[in-house]
DNA sequence: TTTTTTGTAACTGAATTAGTTACAGGATAG
DNA sequence: CTATCCTGTAACTAATTCAGTTACAAAAAA
């Protein structure tokens, strides 16, 4: 199961686009996620590396770095998710097997047809929608 | 990242149906794939418990249960990864804040889109398919 | 100057993973 | 028949990842 930094990204992206005059602090937001300050300010440092946030040192609050619509979740995801594979291949199968000399190859081709289906689906959702989905319905 | 059970799962099966008439025994395929004969058994375990193969206590040797054109790797995917969702979202987020009350119903249509992407190039594929890239390309 | 806050290091415990040893008991070959 | 081969499974290990936590230096704000 992919870890659950993807999930409290989303939810501090959308709390902070929520209230985009407001300075909250790591532990308001750890308050709304439910967890440590402390995991809060992990995710919130890999997002500022990402280029998706801008962050002071010592004084409350984030600000987006782009509009919510121009944050994808595949943007998301590769910030806090550094592992660019998402499928594990056994190492060092077998070179004098018929199976084992080309069953990397074969499983790579196999397992990044469904990875990029995935990552197009994280692309073609923004932390926008995610706004819409959360105000404007239900 | 997913371990590497979906990749050794389909390596077994590859190898199983290019050699239908051979009875391998899980050392020699655990020589093919490169790890130890006990963890081909526990996932030869887990392909028999799906009904993708028959096997026999104290014979070596499995054969498939279907033709290869009829195993999807989805199939191979779910026989050794048990837990359905691919993404973990955070438990009891704040059920006072506006954000927190409804992230996780949001989350999980989001997520869930992705995963559906995911699981149809999976289903998409099959063991015959693996097999035509194994021996009948590059 | 006192308090608040960030950023980060360091540690913890839980969970997962792949690999390993061990062995009971079924199947097979001589 | 018996010695060997093999499966299925339990139990243990070491490595890794993860979320949570404590601690604290340094920046910012009150």
């Amino acid at each position: 199961m992919i870890n659950s930094r993807v999930a409290v990204a989303i939810h501090i992206l959308a709390l902070i686009a929520s209230r985009p005059h407001d300075d909250l602090p790591s532990d308001y937001i750890a308050s709304s996620v439910n967890t440590n300050p402390v995991v809060i300010r992990r995710i919130l440092g890999m997002l500022r590396k990402a280029g998706l946030i801008r962050t002071s040192v010592g004084k409350a609050g984030a600000a987006l770095a782009k509009e919510p619509f121009q944050i994808s979740l595949l943007e998301v995801y590769q910030a806090v998710e550094k592992d660019s594979e998402l499928f594990a291949v056994h190492e060092n199968p077998n070179p004098h097997c018929p199976v084992g000399k080309r069953i990397n190859a074969v499983l790579n081709e196999a397992f990044h047809s469904a990875q990029s289906a995935l990552e197009n689906k994280l692309a073609a959702q923004n932390i926008q929608g995610i706004m819409d989905h959360l105000f404007n319905e239900g």
